[in-house]
RNA sequence: CGGGUUGUGGCGCAGCUUGGUCAGCGCGCUCGCUUCGGGAGCGAGAGGCCGCCGGUUCGAAUCCGGCCAACCCGACCA
């Protein structure tokens, strides 16, 4: 009977994990599965360093359910495939729970992740998700961060956060541990669940409140040090993508919230992705559209003529102002487009502390303000449109321009001294010709906030143009630099007796939005289509049949268990072929091995769902030619 | 936070306009028999405070008000 605990397995020395696995029967009515031999129930993770352990996954017992409709509230493939497939349910909003089949992946995509990182002298720890708010104050993210941060209180009123990040504690950590120039380089890092109350969570794992991340953080005590374990660790990235089979790009990206210099990002190439970025078709630029810079226009023309101020009455958009110069003749000229003029929109601007200022940006007019980019380049400031004109007469709306302003102006790299504009005259129903940059005005500065748009010329070679492209951002990496040393004021010995300052390079992984990157790059009509680095199992052996199928299935699995694989076998009865056959392909295990009408024979099917290739085979040859499969 | 859509057994939905044998359908689930290689057939069942609160009415899933939640678009966002 089946409630003798189960046989209790360690894994080998060379694992760098130790797990023990006990496997309890099954809660409820099992008598009319049970079999009188449910001591292959063993449940357990491979360890990190792997082969030698199998598993096997009983569907019979297996906490699955696989749904056949869609459900109504899941969008993009990997939210409704993992749904579908039984993976992930939604427990929050949110927040998914992990099924025993998605955890097998989830660990898997974790188990990749720190063997890379193990393997460049990585060292793990784990810092609690639910940290006091004094760390967080002192760097200054407890306001910078703003509205994204999960805060609570405890019983006594102590404020405390759930972490979206942990630098101030990484950083903390290095502090109390390390006092000598000889405790250094570090590399630690953690996989932790971390937290923010995002404003909108969608997709199921793409964008959650609550996410995995494996967080690292270098400590070195030169920027060249610094540079290199940068280096060190995207090429470790680079690694692990590749085995997870993601395709991305690694591209120019801006730090955001964290600060810092030096940044990229991994996006995996996706049409449901949040990331737009640009490649180059010559060269091999790539850059998120927040971070690319715009080339500055060489000026030719050194002699404009005079301002010119026109009526051009009823003329508030550039598509009416462009109409009315051309009808007109402005200047002698008919030939005026939307890139011929400038387009000063207003913003409002706010600090994370609060304050508020009026800022003008200065476009041309052909293109639009990107929010995004503008956000980018103001960071940590935030901007919206300003639309309370009556409270400031003397930017009228739809004629303003920059001569004269009562306000900051901050233009884009296109405004370049010498070029010249048609804009607005500061005055209802008038406009400028002629208005020159470094003549008639003088911008406060440059911004990106101009709209990026395919075709643009490529800001790296200069030759190619731009191609913009969809990705989800699965990894983040940066120079740092010294924004928590020194909030931290962390010092130590060096060599010659006097402090020194670390720096900090920060690597970040989304690990459980990887599993969903992963689903939606390795899908197809039928279901998920696991890589074999994190497939849940090896091998999908079905039994198709009660003529003795279902045992001599369960009989396979076992000599393949023994071989060291992992096995998920559907042994459930009562199922027809059909509806396992449809369920195999859900789940996305790529090679299946159906145990079915020729079994009398001696063959079972070997599939291959990857190249749809079918074939019979001798039973007695399926661990060899699934081993051969798996390389 | 703005706009839109939607909340009815585990899942997918109908019913609402026109209040009253409407609490229904398909899938799933349970039991029996048959079937058994591409989500089987027949029969018998279990399962729902119709998102929540209030109002109108003799009577509300249905009409009205408020609230909550989910999803989509935008804003925001390692």
């Amino acid at each position: 009977m089946a409630t003798k605990l189960r046989q209790i397995i360690r894994a080998p020395l060379t694992c760098l994990h130790l797990y023990l696995a006990v496997s309890f029967p099954p809660v409820g009515p099992t008598s009319q599965r049970d079999d009188g031999d449910t001591s292959d129930i063993r449940w357990f993770p491979r360890c990190a360093l792997n082969t030698l352990l199998g598993m096997l996954l009983r569907m019979s017992t297996l906490l699955l359910k696989t749904l056949r409709e869609e459900p109504a509230d899941a969008e993009v493939p990997s939210h409704r495939l993992l749904l579908r497939a039984g993976y992930i349910r939604r427990a929050a909003p949110g927040g998914y729970t992990w099924l025993p089949l998605g955890k097998l992946v989830l660990d898997r995509v974790t188990a990749v992740v720190r063997e890379e990182m193990t393997a460049i002298g990585g060292q793990e720890v784990s810092f609690p998700a639910l940290l006091p708010r004094e760390p967080y104050e002192l760097s200054n993210r407890w306001t910078e961060y703003g509205d994204d941060i999960f805060r609570l209180r405890d019983r006594r009123g102590g404020e405390y956060l759930l972490a979206p990040t942990h630098e101030e504690m990484f950083t903390l950590l290095v502090q109390d541990m390390t006092s000598s120039y000889r405790d250094f380089p570090r590399l630690l890092f953690q996989v932790q669940t971390k937290y923010r109350d995002e404003a909108r969570p969608r997709a199921g794992l793409l964008r959650g409140r609550e996410f995995l991340m494996k967080d690292a953080y270098s400590f070195t005590l030169t920027d060249l040090e610094l540079v290199t374990v940068y280096a060190t660790v995207r090429a470790s990235y680079q690694r692990i993508f590749d085995r997870l089979g993601l395709d991305h790009t690694i591209v120019a990206a801006v730090s955001g919230a964290m600060g810092g210099s030096a940044s990229e990002e991994f996006l995996a190439a996706s049409e449901v992705g949040e990331d737009t970025f640009v490649g180059c078709t010559t060269c091999s630029y790539a850059a998120n559209t927040e971070a690319v810079i715009t080339p500055a226009p060489v000026v030719v023309s050194a002699a404009a003529a005079p301002l010119a101020v026109h009526d051009t009455p009823a003329t508030p958009t550039i598509a009416a102002l462009v109409d009315l110069a051309n009808e007109r003749s402005l200047d002698g000229r008919t030939d005026w487009t939307a890139a011929d003029t400038l387009k000063n929109v207003v913003v409002t601007v706010q600090q994370p502390g609060g304050e508020e200022e009026l800022l003008v940006i200065g476009v041309p007019g052909d293109r639009e303000v990107d929010l995004k980019r503008l956000d980018a380049a103001l960071a940590p400031a935030t901007a919206t449109l300003f639309d309370d004109f009556a409270s400031r007469p003397d930017l009228v709306k739809g004629y303003i321009g920059p001569q004269g302003l009562k306000a900051r102006y901050l233009a884009d790299p296109r405004v370049a001294p010498g070029t010249a504009w048609l804009t607005g005259a500061n005055e209802a129903g008038k406009h400028a010709t002629n208005v020159v940059a470094g003549r008639d005005f003088t911008p406060d500065g440059t911004i990106e906030a101009a709209e990026v748009r395919a075709g643009d010329p490529c800001p790296s070679c200069g030759e190619g143009t731009l191609t913009i492209r969809r990705g989800i951002e699965i990894a983040h990496v940066f120079q740092l630099g010294r924004k928590y040393t020194d909030a931290f004021k962390v010092d130590v010995l060096g060599v010659d007796g006097k402090p020194v300052r670390p720096t900090m390079g920060s690597y970040g992984i989304g690990v459980s939005r990887a599993v969903a990157a992963i689903a939606e790059q390795h899908h197809d009509e039928r279901g998920l289509l696991w890589p074999d680095e994190v497939a849940p199992a090896d091998v999908h052996v079905v039994a198709a049949g009660k003529d003795g199928q279902v045992e001599a299935a369960l009989e396979l699995a076992r000599q393949l268990v023994a071989a060291g694989l992992r096995v998920l076998v559907d042994d459930r009865p009562q199922l027809s072929a059909g509806v396992k056959f449809t369920d195999a392909e859900l789940i996305g295990v790529a090679r299946s091995v159906v145990v079915g009408r020729r079994l009398a024979e001696g063959l079972v099917e070997f599939r291959d769902r990857r190249t749809g290739e079918r074939s019979e085979l001798p039973i007695t040859d399926v661990l060899r030619v699934i081993t051969g499969a798996l390389g």
